[in-house]
DNA sequence: GACCTCTACGACGGATTGTCGTAGACATCG
DNA sequence: CGATGTCTACGACAATCCGTCGTAGAGGTC
């Protein structure tokens, strides 16, 4: 059996979307060559991991992410940054850098959020 | 035998900190308690994976970083901004949230590294 | 009761990683 | 020369994670 690369990743990435979520339609929407039961045991273990929320629906378990895609992706970098406790400016830095060569005009908005930030506390 | 949790992290932490260390040395600094064949193999698996430079001195390696930290890490970040490719913007907001938490002073120094930054574009 | 859907749980295999042992190369010291 | 010590290369075992699936059983519907 092909190991189909960040099977988790890709469920995560459905949710993200928005909505709640059967194990079915997750199948469907990701990729309905596999089991059904993968999915089930891949939606199992994101909610032992608290990666997302379940409500049970007629018998039947309906997911949806606890956390938004980019609280998720902003806790990860978070997590590489506490790496770097001690001396985060040079990171910070690179960060930047890489943020600017993806959207050189993120940079601007990321001072206007600041600014509007410290106007309201 | 317990695990101890990330062990290469620590390894790469001590190589970080600049300089040639020899699986002796690593193996001081890092945890004496444990063999110093375990040093010997995580050092070379580091190696096969491109993580550390090592050359010959008096037979034995002396390895040292093939990265400093902040690119290492920075690497990382960029690899979580790749998947908010597309909407940024909500992922800078999720960003500064967390990074006040973490710190509140974190976003006046972010401010300073903006402003020098738009000083020399 | 037959059929269907769903969950819970276990299981297998591949990859990663923490941990160590052994075998052999090489040097040093008596 | 042989004993001792250090180093590398390689293999091995276990734990963990994750992709993948099967089976058993609960519960509904015709």
């Amino acid at each position: 059996m092909a190991r189909s690369p960040k099977l988790e990743r890709r469920v995560l990435d459905a949710l993200w979307g928005g909505g709640e979520w059967s194990v079915r339609q997750i199948r469907e929407e990701v990729d309905p060559a596999l089991a059904y039961t993968t999915f089930a045991t891949v939606l199992d273990r994101l909610h032992d991991k608290g990666e997302v929320d379940r409500a049970k629906v007629d018998g039947a378990w309906r997911y949806s992410a606890s956390r938004s895609r980019e609280e998720a992706l902003a806790a990860e970098v978070g997590r590489v940054l506490q790496r770097a406790a001690g001396a985060p400016e040079p990171l910070l830095v690179a960060f930047l850098d890489q943020m600017e060569r993806a959207d050189p005009e993120a940079l601007l908005r990321l001072e206007k959020l600041l600014k509007a930030r410290r106007g309201t506390p």
